[in-house]
DNA sequence: CACCAGGCAAGTA
DNA sequence: TACTTGCATGGT
C-alpha cells in the first residue's frame, strides 16, 4: 500500500463496501441537499426534500419565484430555515444568471471556475462548493467535512490546528485523482464516523480503522 | 434534561 | 487577524 490514506480507504471500503453516494434521486435533489444539511443530520433534510418533492416545487424556477417566507416553511425540519432559504436561492440565482439556470452547463464548466462561481455565492462555503463538484458535477474533488476531521485528527494524519484547504491538499497529494474513489470515500468517512466516532462515544476498539 | 448534526457568515476587539 | 456568536429542527 502507497500510503496511509489509501490504507485508510481500503480498509473501509473492505468493512463497508460500496456506497456510491449521494443519496438523491436527481441532480437538483444533491444541490438542494448540499445546502440544507450544513450542521444538520440528513434525516431532517430528508423530511425537509419530500415537503419540496410532494408540493411538487423541486424545481430551480419554481423556488427561485417563490417568497422566502414559503420557502422557509417547506424546509423547516431541516433547520435555520430562514437562512437556508436565502442561501438556496442565493445559490439557485447564480445558476440562473452564470448558466443559464442549467445544471447541465454547471456541470460543463471547468471545475476551477465552478468553484470560484460557487464561493461566490453567499451562504456556500467551501464544503458545499465542493460537495456541489463532487456530487453533482462529478469532479474529482475530495470533500472535507468536521467528520474528516474527527476522524484522521486522531490518527495524527491531519494537524490539530489547521484549515479546510490544508486537509483537502493532504487528500488530494496522496490519493488518484479519481471521481468514483474521492465519491466513495467522503461516503465513507460520514459512515465510519456515525457507527465508530460519534462524539458521545470516544474510543473505537471495533472501529475498522483501529490498526491504521 | 443536555447534547449533537455531512457549515457559514457576521460581529467583536 | 483571531475568536465568538447566531442560526433551529428533530433524534438520542
Amino acid at each position: 500500500m502507497a500510503n496511509r490514506y489509501q490504507e485508510a480507504f481500503e480498509l473501509l471500503h473492505s468493512y463497508y463496501g460500496d456506497q456510491q453516494w449521494w443519496p438523491a434521486d436527481t441532480a437538483f435533489e444533491i444541490l438542494v441537499g448540499a445546502v440544507l444539511t450544513q450542521n444538520t443530520s440528513w434525516s431532517n433534510v430528508e423530511k425537509a426534500i419530500v415537503n419540496l418533492k410532494e408540493a411538487g416545487v423541486l424545481e430551480l424556477e419554481q423556488i427561485l419565484s417563490m417568497d422566502d417566507s414559503v420557502l422557509a416553511d417547506y424546509i423547516r425540519p431541516s433547520g435555520y430555515y430562514n437562512l437556508k432559504a436565502g442561501r438556496l436561492k442565493n445559490l439557485l440565482r447564480m445558476i440562473s444568471d452564470v448558466y443559464e439556470g442549467s445544471l447541465e452547463l454547471l456541470m460543463e464548466d471547468d471545475w476551477r471556475n465552478a468553484r470560484e462561481n460557487l464561493l461566490s455565492v453567499r451562504g456556500v462555503g467551501p464544503e458545499t462548493a465542493d460537495a456541489i463538484l463532487l456530487y453533482v458535477c462529478e469532479k474529482p474533488v475530495f470533500v472535507v467535512d468536521s467528520y474528516t476531521y474527527r476522524v484522521f485528527s486522531r490518527h495524527n494524519m491531519v494537524e490539530e490546528e489547521t484549515d479546510y484547504h490544508s486537509i483537502q491538499e493532504t487528500f488530494m497529494d496522496n490519493l488518484e485523482h479519481d471521481t468514483r474513489t474521492l465519491n466513495e470515500y467522503h461516503a465513507l468517512i460520514v459512515q465510519v464516523v456515525k457507527d465508530f466516532c460519534r462524539k458521545s462515544k470516544p474510543l473505537c476498539s471495533t472501529c475498522p480503522l483501529k490498526d491504521l
